[in-house]
DNA sequence: GCCGTTTTCGGCCCGACTGTTTTCAGTCG
């Protein structure tokens, strides 16, 4: 929550700056804003650690925004923050988040008519107050109405795998216009970002304006917000915002990597372009300056591939999923980047849940549907007893699905059912199911799902316990967060992660798409040695789990999988990878 | 205010679309 709210502070700032006319500053607390919400540690700790120093070190705070920082931790209060906030003492979040309003809007609003806030804003416009003002009219009117309008229903961000099957209908239907060349994903579609806040899309095609014209012709299309030669932006009927860029097939990797970002990535390729006296822009990598270039006058470098580009700029092709403008920048010149882990690259689940406690499809049903996306097994591992609204299984309900397994997998050739459960990890750390029991099964998932609340210390202390059992081979959706609805119970997660490699014991990546569960930085701490500090130089072992509860949920692996590559792993880190013989080696 | 293959000063990514203008500022990605 601090990093939260501190990180809002500095948006704020950025904001205000903006509005009163300064140049650059803006830009530099927005970078800092950015850097503070994506930390994984606590800015309390970062402080107490290391002091000024170590906040400085954060990518974007120098000198000055560390001293406001400080100032925050010490005292709650940032002096500047709250002298901006007397000079204009509007409410920047609910205003600045209306789609069409900036900085400078916010600023007239606010001299000439006073007002403060999203609803005082919305009355003044039903009133048509606002096509007074200079600079305003009737459509700005109409538009800011809609746009709050829109914005009373959003829900904000969407789950990346609740909006893949509108993405994919969307992809598809665009590729069949027969002006299309080629047409791809674009943004945090793209990058497969954990949530995404619309739909990208980018297409390939001399005739940009036909293109335009038919996808505004498609009935999922419910408002249009801009429509030109190259680009629109309109609203879906399932209410989300969906982007489309048409541009020519001979500027392809130039667009798309324009297009994919991230914001940060993009500056910073752009920034190294720059350095060599090119520019790289959505057209291409170009020789020349600007005006030359405006001209026609520049020389192209590259533009037709973004493996083409990037090779000119020093460097190797970056998979989207991990364009942060971070790291990969560095790996990429150095040669050092990830081999990651593909999309085919799965044989197996290893958490499937049936009938027998609260999945909606019967053993039979869950191994036919895996079989027919391909996988070679599944390990059924219903819930145990203590989770009693499941109709968790005893020690006697085990057995009883043990037998029964056994009996349709001589029903169903191709696929094996391995027998597993999803035990509960008690408050104390034990099991709710006897060893007796659990040695008799393939493969043991432990999971939380009680007493979130503990402190870091019982929490970390509880789920080690666990790993120490010989019977467990994976902890189920480590952190036990539910994007969007619950947060991750309080762990200390080098600690787990250094236990995990001690015990062998595998941590799971759950693809279900609001668990995504390790996250992205948990799994590059488990997997990659320069950013493991838990002293264990990476090498824990994964797994990529569906948590299916229906038989429509396997398609799911594909976001685990994102989620993987996002955190730089890599096949051999993932033990359904393997063949079934190998991966039940690498179990305890 | 930040930052350095331009390293303690002088830069800061780049282009499309809209609305209100009458040549462009503001907003967005």
């Amino acid at each position: 929550m601090v990093n939260y709210n501190l990180a809002k502070i500095l948006r704020e700032i950025s904001v205000l700056l903006e509005i009163k006319g300064e140049n650059f500053k803006p830009q530099a607390y927005e970078k800092a804003a950015h850097s503070v919400e994506m930390l994984e540690q606590d800015v309390r700790e970062i402080y107490k650690d290391g002091g000024i120093k170590a906040l400085e070190d954060i990518p974007g705070v120098g000198k000055g925004i560390a001293l406001r920082i400080e100032e925050y931790l010490k005292t709650h209060r940032v002096k500047d923050y709250d002298k901006l906030k007397k000079q204009i003492p509007v409410q920047i979040d609910e205003l600045f988040s209306i789609e069409g309003v900036g900085p400078k809007m916010i600023l007239r609003l606010y001299n000439k008519l006073g007002i403060k806030t999203r609803a005082q804003l919305e009355k003044a416009a039903q009133e048509g107050k606002l096509r007074d003002v200079e600079g305003f009219g009737r459509k700005t009117e109409e538009n800011i109405l809609r746009s709050i309008g829109f914005l009373k229903k959003d829900q904000g961000r969407f789950i990346l795998g609740f909006v893949m099957p509108t993405a994919k209908m969307m992809l598809e239907k665009i590729r069949a216009l027969p002006e299309v060349q080629s047409a791809e994903y674009a943004g945090s579609l793209r990058r497969k970002q954990e949530t995404i806040g619309d739909l990208d899309f980018i297409v390939f095609s001399e005739k940009p304006g036909a293109v335009i014209k038919k996808f505004l012709d498609f009935p999922e299309i419910k408002h249009v917000y801009s429509q030109g030669e190259h680009k629109s932006l309109v609203r879906l009927d399932t209410d989300i915002d969906a982007d489309i860029s048409v541009i020519s097939p001979k500027s392809l990797g130039s667009a798309l990597i324009a297009w994919t970002g991230s914001k940060q990535h993009n500056i910073a390729i752009r920034t190294l372009a720059e350095k060599r006296g090119w520019l790289l822009n959505d057209y291409g990598l170009w020789d020349g300056n600007p005006s030359t270039i405006a001209q026609g006058k520049g020389k192209l470098l590259a533009s037709k591939t973004e493996e083409e580009v990037y090779k000119k700029l020093g460097m190797d092709w970056i998979p989207p999923e991990i364009r942060n403008g971070t790291d990969e920048i560095t790996a990429a010149l150095e040669g050092t980047l990830p081999n990651l882990i593909g999309y085919g690259d799965l044989k197996g689940d290893l958490q499937v849940q049936t009938d027998w406690t609260d999945g909606d499809h019967s053993i039979k049903e869950m191994a036919e549907a895996a079989k027919k996306l391909g996988l070679e097994y599944i390990c059924i591992t219903d819930h145990t007893k203590s989770l009693a609204m499941t109709g968790g299984n005893d020690e006697k309900g085990l057995l009883k699905e043990m037998a029964a397994i056994d009996k349709i997998q001589k029903q169903v050739s191709g696929i094996k059912i391995l027998k597993g459960a999803e035990v509960n990890i008690m408050k104390d750390g034990s099991l709710d199911i006897d060893d007796e029991t659990l040695a008799k099964l393939d493969v043991v998932g432990a999971a939380v799902h009680s007493h979130f609340n503990l402190s870091e210390k019982d929490q970390t202390a509880r789920i080690i316990r666990a790993m120490e059992n010989p019977n467990v081979d994976i902890i189920f959706h480590p952190t036990g967060r539910i994007i969007q609805r619950r947060d991750a119970y309080k762990v200390d997660m080098d600690a787990l992660l250094k236990a995990a490699k001690r015990t062998k014991t595998v941590m799971e990546i759950d693809a279900y798409p609001d668990r995504s569960d390790l996250k992205d930085e948990y799994i590059r701490k488990a997997v990659d040695p320069p950013s493991a500090n838990f002293g264990g130089g990476g090498g824990v072992k994964l797994s990529i789990d569906t948590d299916a509860h229906s038989i429509h949920h396997f398609q799911y692996l594909e976001y685990g999988i994102a989620q993987a590559r996002r955190g730089w792993a890599e096949k051999k880190d993932v033990i359904n990878t393997r063949g079934l013989k190998k991966m039940l080696e690498q179990l305890k």
